[in-house]
RNA sequence: GGGCGUGUGGCUGAGCAGCAAAGGCAACAGACUGUAAAUCUGUCGGGGUUUCCCCUUCGUAGGUGCAAGUCCUACCGCGCCCA
């Protein structure tokens, strides 16, 4: 075993990972050279991803590149069913039509990071469907209500006295029987997969008398410091446009940028160490961040014109190079229904509020009287905030 | 089956019979600058002939009353306790 191949398993187990249940044991298994079977299950659900849900695709890339077997499970049995997880709507079930069109759309963001020739995609349909009422009731029999509860989640709720579905005791089961059909030495997952991830192993142990080990992925915080998420708008899509995954990195909060250095970049720690060391100020260094992650992304060349382009319009407040157009054949339009019209208000009464909060710009003339009918001309730039254009176009 | 409780704007959470509905979070805008950060300030259901008028919202459907998120009845969802 040379030295680098040390590194390269000292890497795997550490970089960008929370934990690892049990580290010797699969560190031994690493060193010994033994192709390993792993695996990362996935919901169809069907959806955008986004940095944080990639992190664990980045560290499966690594064990791929290593020469393991590298198994992508589509969780496409729950999806059918349709999941009371969570508080309120039940979960609408999926059709197979729908599993498939999604499975396709996130096997098209995926391959930016994954190469399928080499990533086997399996469904858990196709042992979860054949499983007899026997053989839930012996599933269940290896765990007592008391384990289940433990989990964090159903803590929360008891104690707040919300409803937990009994179908939500069957989902780790069933995730935790993907391992034991499967015969895998090792699940990768966020730490929120933990607690199933562990019923896994135990189920593991009880089947096929084997240890499977569990290792969890850190979490990539959204772009304000809470968990990134779609409803908070804190994310960043792998998908983006590069100028808006440029523009969304450098606003994130300072204190996150050593994580996403770690967790959204695949620099080395020298690589890493010498951006930091060349200015001492946080903004520098996240143009670095950002311009590496939008290179990672789409490219060299669209990652330095992302950042030209944010230099332009933010730092020299210069218009964009690119402005969506406004085609009209009216000339005189009044403010209120211009924004609205443009989509650069939602309302009128929000567009009122925003020319009284003085946000929006025609030309070089801020427009302060919501009243005013504006007379159009051609190539007119309406800037409403800092980051809305809009170029007329008279037909 | 019985008893008690609960259901409010994107979320959270106040609410006395006279509210487009406190506070918090988020969002949006302004100032500032290092940027779409931080901080401070303002806004935050919709429409209008815009210091005022109209419409729609507090689980659903009715009722009392000049007036109902607020009281009554029924129903629905959820939780707790008893059986």
């Amino acid at each position: 075993m040379t030295n680098s191949d040390q590194q390269k398993i000292e890497e795997l187990l550490t970089r960008g990972v929370e934990e690892v249940i049990v580290k010797e044991d699969l560190k031994k298994q690493l060193e010994s050279r033994k192709k390993i079977r792993l695996y990362l299950g996935i919901d169809p659900t069907g959806f955008d991803l986004h940095l944080g849900h990639v992190v664990p695709l980045w560290k499966l890339k690594e064990f791929c590149d290593l020469g393991h077997e590298v198994i992508l499970l589509i969780g496409d049995f729950t999806a059918k069913i349709g999941d009371p997880t969570g508080k309120d709507a039940t979960r609408v079930p999926l059709t197979d039509k729908q599993i498939a069109a999604n499975m396709a759309d996130y096997k098209r963001q995926a391959s930016k990071i994954l190469d399928f020739e080499k990533v086997k995609i399996v469904h858990n349909a196709k042992w979860l469907s054949k499983l007899k009422f026997e053989d839930i009731l012996k599933l269940s029999g290896q765990f007592t209500v008391q384990q289940m509860i433990i989990r964090d989640m159903f803590q929360r709720r008891l104690e707040k006295d919300l409803p937990i579905n009994m179908q939500e005791f069957m989902y780790p089961l069933m995730q935790g029987y993907d391992s034991v059909a499967m015969d895998v030495d090792l699940e990768i997952g966020g730490n929120d997969q933990m607690f199933n991830m562990l019923i896994g192993r135990t189920l593991q142990k009880a089947y096929n008398n084997k240890d499977k080990n569990v290792m969890t992925t850190k979490l990539l915080l959204g772009l304000d410091g809470r968990k990134m998420s779609k409803t908070y708008d804190n994310f960043v899509g792998i998908c983006e446009e590069p100028n808006n995954m440029f523009g969304k990195i450098m606003s994130m909060k300072d204190e996150l940028i050593d994580q996403y250095f770690e967790l959204a970049t695949r620099l080395s720690k020298i690589e890493i160490d010498s951006i930091k060391n060349l200015s001492t100020n946080p903004r520098d260094i996240k143009a670095r961040l950002a311009f590496e992650i939008v290179k990672l992304y789409n490219g060299e060349v669209a990652a330095k014109k992302a950042e030209e382009e944010f230099n332009k319009v933010f730092t020299n407040k210069e218009l964009p190079t690119n402005i969506e157009e406004f085609k009209t054949n009216k000339i005189n339009y009044p403010i209120l229904d211009l924004l609205c019209d443009t989509k650069l208000a939602p309302s009128k009464n929000e567009a009122k509020r925003l020319v009284e909060g003085g946000a929006v710009t025609i030309g070089e003339n801020k427009i302060s009287d919501w009243k005013q009918e504006i007379k159009l001309e051609n190539d007119m730039v309406i800037k409403v905030g800092k980051r809305k254009f809009i170029k007329i176009k008279i037909l």
